[in-house]
DNA sequence: CAAGATTAGAACAACAATAGAACAAAAAAA
DNA sequence: TTTTTTTGTTCTATTGTTGTTCTAATCTTG
């Protein structure tokens, strides 16, 4: 995340700093002057970084100034949760992704996110189970459109409800494969089926958690020798 | 592990205090300027061996300055228990702890850990699969000697082989119980049994993972429609 | 003294930052 | 509409900065 040179953190302070001396958000011109800069293709050099980083918003070929990304402001008015993900909501298969109102940042460790953006689900419900992935757990999503065959994603089907699934795509249909035997895989056509992005990490917390839960309580009997 | 030099410790000091006074991460030569140094190279020696200490960023070549490395910062908040957790080695059912040579520091979140003294585990094997702890993952344990029923344990078997089991202690016997329908429950005499921490949290990395590990592969068949 | 640590200084390669030109899309003006 | 201006984008060449390596000299410590 803090791969950025000492140049782009300046003009970054500097557009965290004077966010509020600009009625409008500022072109590269003015941004430029405000700077010392002569040339517009440099500073766009270092915006483009910024835009890399998730720190300002990617303009899309508009021409609406340069400004600066939710993250970015977040991570001013709370420095803490530098680094963290955003811990977004819980998701629930047949549901749409429960969020919740005050998105807090959790530290998540290098190991199990990836360098691009990613956010942070709680999971609810058993459909994943036999993957490993159990309910009340968390999972780290990596923020994309697209996957391969095999890996599992956050679904959103028919624009209405979100599911942590296993996807197969083919020209003509879209399965989403859950990891678990007693529910069916599900067939969509591909223009149902929206990628909100696709698992890279998952964790569990066993503190407050009930001995032995999810179906798969250890039965002491299972394989137990007789006396 | 702190085979610094004076110098090299004046220099990591140094950086610790003055963290704050630095806007962006120092360069060699401002570092050079504020500790009265007139060449780069003197302080990139010092600094590389840093670096080799883990206690400041590798720049890979890049130019974004000095940087402390969460490890050296973490060590600074609280030079007892560096913030990140020690990572000992590997667990796999029926052998001792495969400790590794360079005990590394990974940074756990809040959420799956507990105040007391934790370590981190990679685990080995499929005993735990069904209580969705999948080979690879890691695991958590807060170091204890006593564990309740129907917790999560690493228990030392005759001195000799580690294993993470369900734990159930009666009088005149001790059940390790894998959640693994294939494996059967072990039984020992208590005293054979010695426990090392209890399971306080869990992760699991899916970036390097191949797409259906674990003899739960998602059938596509299951529920698939014929064609 | 001898070994190691520290330093200055030069030289180098990789990277970063810049200006300036040219282009395309959007917005504004005619 | 058409024309003009603004704005973002891309590209190249140039310059400056930074980390790195090396050698030799100096300092420190047992």
């Amino acid at each position: 995340m803090h791969n950025l040179t000492r140049k782009q953190q300046e003009i970054l302070d500097f557009l965290l700093n004077n966010q509020a001396c600009f009625p409008h958000p500022p072109t590269l011109e003015e941004l430029c002057a405000a700077m010392g800069l002569k040339s517009r293709g440099s500073m766009h050099h270092q915006i483009k970084a910024l835009i890399d980083a998730q720190l300002v918003e990617p303009p899309e070929r508009k021409q609406r100034g340069i400004r600066l990304s939710q993250q970015a402001k977040d991570w001013a008015a709370d420095p803490q949760s530098a680094g963290g993900l955003p811990f977004v909501g819980s998701i629930a298969a047949g549901r749409p992704i429960e969020a919740i109102e005050n998105i807090s940042y959790l530290a998540i460790p290098e190991q199990i996110k990836t360098d691009k953006p990613c956010y942070v689900l709680k999971v609810k419900g058993d459909s994943m189970c036999e993957e490993g992935i159990l309910d009340g757990d968390w999972v780290v999503i990596e923020q994309r459109s697209h996957a391969r065959n095999g890996e599992i994603v956050v679904a959103l089907i028919d624009k209405a409800e979100a599911t942590l699934k296993f996807i197969e795509q083919y020209p003509h249909e879209t399965l989403l494969i859950p990891a678990n035997s007693k529910m069916q895989a599900l067939r969509y056509q591909p223009q149902q089926v929206e990628i909100q992005g696709v698992l890279v990490g998952q964790m569990r917390s066993y503190i407050h958690r009930t001995p032995n839960p999810g179906g798969f309580a250890p039965s002491a009997d299972a394989g137990r020798p007789g006396d």
